[in-house]
DNA sequence: CTCTGTGAAACACTTCACAGCG
DNA sequence: CGCTGTGAAGTGTTTCACAGAG
């Protein structure tokens, strides 16, 4: 049996647990869930399926069951560390995001070259050093790395961040971050998103 | 001849047209683009084939004339107007990224709800009311609307969009948007990319 | 000889359509 | 009867491997 998800599963599994958190009744069928999602019924029970049997033929699904079993499948099952490296503009507003707790992730750390930030604190984290990053990764303080630094930076912390054993990273940094093997690396860059954007508008429903 | 491109090919444009900002030699082979974005060469020849024939056998692709030939492609000849709905913190912020001219883009409106803030200015943009959208995006003021608005209100705002003829926009309320047809609806939220990036973490490569 | 451009094969993902469970 | 779960078909994407241009 091959237990592993579709890349493509797994992409769309966070908008179901986003529909089934303001889903009110106590149980969603297919067609529920593709309606509220804009996906296809049939995709939606492909991907469930990926799950292991989870619906009620006749019925539908448990939603409480459901999100447990996403969650599980997510790796979520207790609060997931986040470290975020770079203390500018971009990681500060990050910090301040309120929704990690609650989306089951922890902020254990925020990084800094700049010795003029490093100790002063942003929404109640207080500011370490770059130099820290590989101890508290080997530590096992956190999984998951935001790089907010300049795009100048963003390689060299790449490369401490994979040494130390850091095999996921979300980059806002706006550059080409070539992934070292074993490392998943998740690009969110607003110019990116804006052209691909821009060639649909010309062209509609390629 | 079909002229389309797909999605996966467009989804790495930009990618490609980042990577050849920082090009410094005058010629690149797709050797030369695949190790430096991480793609494979074979991919890196498909996708630059749908531009139309555009590199020199034995030799490479002219970069300045590619990148022509992708700008093109994604629909960038002249600036293109994005609108950014909703002036919190997130449209605030976006408002002052300092990259939208060079790659293209020119924010031509900021709007919100609240008569409190319009009036006032945000890096340089007066804050317009939020009933202002039909008529500025009848008038082809703008072609992309950027949505920074709380989640609930994001549904109502796609709806007048689609309704005023907007028919890109990039979502960054953390909620899921049923894209009207003909609307190319891209969505950026940091919890679904932590949460995607768990799966991984607990189950490389997969 | 180097490197593009592309048929053809391989692979991944989506959709159809329906057997069969509750 | 309504709905899930899934073979099988259909579609989209990636990779291989090589003919042929420069």
């Amino acid at each position: 049996v091959d237990r592993s998800i579709p890349r493509a599963t797994v992409a769309r599994l966070p908008r179901y647990l986003q529909y089934l958190n303001e889903f009110s009744r106590p149980t969603a069928s297919s067609d529920d869930i593709a309606e509220g999602t804009g996906l296809q019924a049939a995709q939606v029970r492909r991907d469930l399926s990926y799950l292991g049997p989870g619906g009620t033929r006749g019925v539908g699904y448990e939603v409480a069951r459901l999100r447990a079993l996403i969650l599980r499948a997510l790796g979520l099952l207790g609060p997931v560390g986040v470290a975020i490296i770079g203390a500018g503009n971009l990681g500060q507003a990050l910090a301040g995001y309120g929704g990690f707790h609650e989306r089951g992730f922890s902020i254990t750390g925020v990084y800094d070259v700049d010795p003029k930030k490093v100790g002063s604190a942003v929404h109640g984290h207080r500011i370490k050093p770059i130099e820290d990053v590989p101890a508290d990764a080997a530590e096992g303080l956190f999984a998951i790395a935001i790089l907010a630094t300049p795009p100048e930076a963003a390689a060299a912390v790449t490369n401490m961040l994979a040494a130390a054993g850091i095999r996921s990273l979300l980059n806002f940094a706006p550059t080409v971050i070539r992934a070292p093997s074993g490392v998943e690396v998740r690009n969110v860059d607003l110019s990116t998103e804006l052209q691909i954007l821009s060639y649909y508008r010309v062209r509609p429903k390629g």
